[in-house]
DNA sequence: CCCGCGTAGTAATTCGAATTATCAGCGCCG
DNA sequence: CGGCGCTGATAATTCGAATTACTACGCGGG
């Protein structure tokens, strides 16, 4: 029965009830205990109901000093289209937490693009801010920004491990220094001794836990570290051989099919041969989910990241993080899976 | 260099500048035109550089502005795992279109749920104005809901062809009534003379629209409407049979799944002895994009829904709203697939 | 010399809800 | 009969930003 101007106020309901503001608040909010008569309420509800009163979330949250909404800060596009279908299992984890923690989540579109890459500050100003925090994922980001919100205190947490020269940064990651000590420790309980590492050239985080693990178990079963850096696979893969490995672990799926391709050129059988482990199911060229694969139907052993989780975690360290401002950091587990490119070596290989 | 407590806001840039609330709210809004000397304009946004000041969403809406901020309501989960992946060209559609209009995409997911589904109105509240507009999309909306929306007239947008008793409502649909229409007449061309439609018993807007389109191409023909309203295709499938018919238009393609395999068991081939075409790829057993089918890849000849286009109408449509509070409704053209389950009637069934 | 006017701000109000301080009325006790 | 304590409600304030109403100041013209 509401007007045509199209929202009942609790002044209004107020007005009509014969009450003040304060009393239809107070019914509202159950701190009618002892306070209110029952007529008195009877009669507030009554009205509430009949004007179809309901609560402006504005002026609620406005007192609250806390608006309940996350931001979510990709540096590349959110729903992604074809195969580089990288961010769904963390926004999916993302939004099934920020569900449970009763947080809207706000997607940062707006900024516009510099060198076709999003960027936090706009202008100079921080449009994160409009949240009561956010999280950040992706893999381009901007070490210059990423300080700058560390020095303002804002809230964030990165989803994957990022260091900052500034201060700590809050994140969850992914324990790849530990997922590839052991795809080496597996490699090495099938027989294999010399287990290579193909690393790519840029050094971010991932690539120097990657780094880290394997020197860790290289080390451990007292073998020199046998990393080749390099960008064409074909170079590559002749340095390994050179070297006399019967095992590479490979950073990236992509690299991994440029790596099998010319060891099929050269006449080895994987894993017959070699084997192929992929540290990580994070390129874009591969597909997470079960459904389809889209050319070749390789099927890699390797390990998976947990990206779901990541993203749940995400947002249970944010919301932690709002009610107190100490940075913390987790990794999560990686999961193993066999595949079918790697094996025992052959005995011809093993002297 | 903002202190701990969290939000810099208007009052505290006036303090540290010498000034007024107002003129910090002048500066900002450009409204300083006249009113300000440089001097203190300088002054002003050098306090507001210096503190990282942005605007609190909640008091400026709470005055009844505009955030630059537009809601995205889904009634089921928006990020979907598995192979019911319905949503995302929606949303990659609208995610484009909002970064070219410059707006941010609230997603409403603190609400949590009540019968397994999201409500927009959540213990009286409505969230979504916190956002300037809103998007709704999602099958299984809430008329009430949506009545309430129309009545608090709240811009908003459904994508997908809504109606409601109580007023207009502006939506970005697919034209389902020509697809159908041409559809049938595809199947004309071929020589099809007995056309038969399988709808589904439940009547929203999509399914009554099929029918309209359906009933306008039997019309024209002079042929009497042969539709079947059956949640059992084998059933289904015998009632059409016996009305001789020779092509089958099918609602979804879980539905066209069934009459397929009930086809097959009867020993009949499809498309020789009977032409199946589905009105749609809108069911979530079917995959939109190219890289892959679940189980059985069958070709269904159908017509597509533009679903990126209908998300990306769908923001300019809500920002046209935005400015102008008519409501308006439009319809985007589906793209018919051949396909192999429809072809010319063997000669047999034509007497 | 003083009124009028333009300038450059400031004070005060508004939005809607929550909360605190306050107040009116009543019964009871000293 | 006055004051205390309790009840049930109201007035006032708060949150952050935008806007309107207002004011202090200076200058020029009559």
């Amino acid at each position: 029965m509401t007007a045509g101007s199209g929202r009942v106020t609790q002044a209004q309901v107020a007005r009509l009830a014969g009450v003040s503001q304060a009393v239809v608040s107070m019914v509202l909010n159950g701190s009618d205990s002892l306070r209110i008569t029952p007529e008195t309420r009877d009669r507030v509800q009554q009205v509430l109901r009949e004007t179809g009163y309901t609560v402006d979330i504005m002026g609620r949250r406005l007192r609250g000093k806390s608006n309940q909404i996350l931001g979510v800060f990709t540096y590349e596009s959110v729903f992604p289209s074809g195969v580089a279908d990288f961010y769904r299992p963390f926004l999916l984890g993302i939004e099934e937490e920020a569900e449970a923690q009763g947080f809207d989540l706000l997607l940062f579109t707006s900024g516009g693009r510099r060198d076709g890459r999003r960027r936090i500050y706009d202008q100079g100003t921080n449009r994160l801010r409009i949240a009561d925090g956010s999280i950040l994922l992706g893999r381009h980001n901007d070490p210059q920004e990423l300080a700058q919100l560390v020095e303002e205190q804002f809230p964030f947490v990165f989803v994957g491990r990022r260091e900052s020269p500034t201060g700590p940064i809050s994140y969850v990651g992914a324990d790849y220094v530990a997922a590839t000590r052991e795809v080496h420790e597996w490699l090495w309980g099938l027989g294999h001794r010399k287990i290579g590492l193909l690393s790519v050239t840029e050094e971010n985080e991932p690539t120097l836990d990657r780094r880290t693990g394997y020197e860790a178990a290289a080390r451990k079963h007292r073998r020199p570290p046998l990393v080749f850096l390099a960008d064409d696979p074909a170079l590559a893969l002749r340095q390994a051989l050179d070297e006399g490995v019967t095992a590479l672990l490979v950073e990236s799926s992509a690299m991994a099919d440029g790596i099998l391709a010319c060891a099929h050129d050269l006449g080895l059988a994987v894993p017959a041969d070699l084997s192929l482990v992929v540290l990580g199911d994070a390129d874009p060229s591969q597909q997470p989910s079960a459904h389809a694969v889209p050319s070749t139907p390789t099927d890699w052993s390797m390990f998976r990241i947990p990206r779901h989780e990541m993203g749940a975690h995400a947002v249970r360290v944010l919301v932690e993080l709002l009610a107190d401002p100490k940075p913390r950091q987790l990794v999560l587990p990686c999961t193993f899976h066999e595949g079918a490119t790697a094996a025992a070596p052959s005995t011809v290989h093993i002297r």
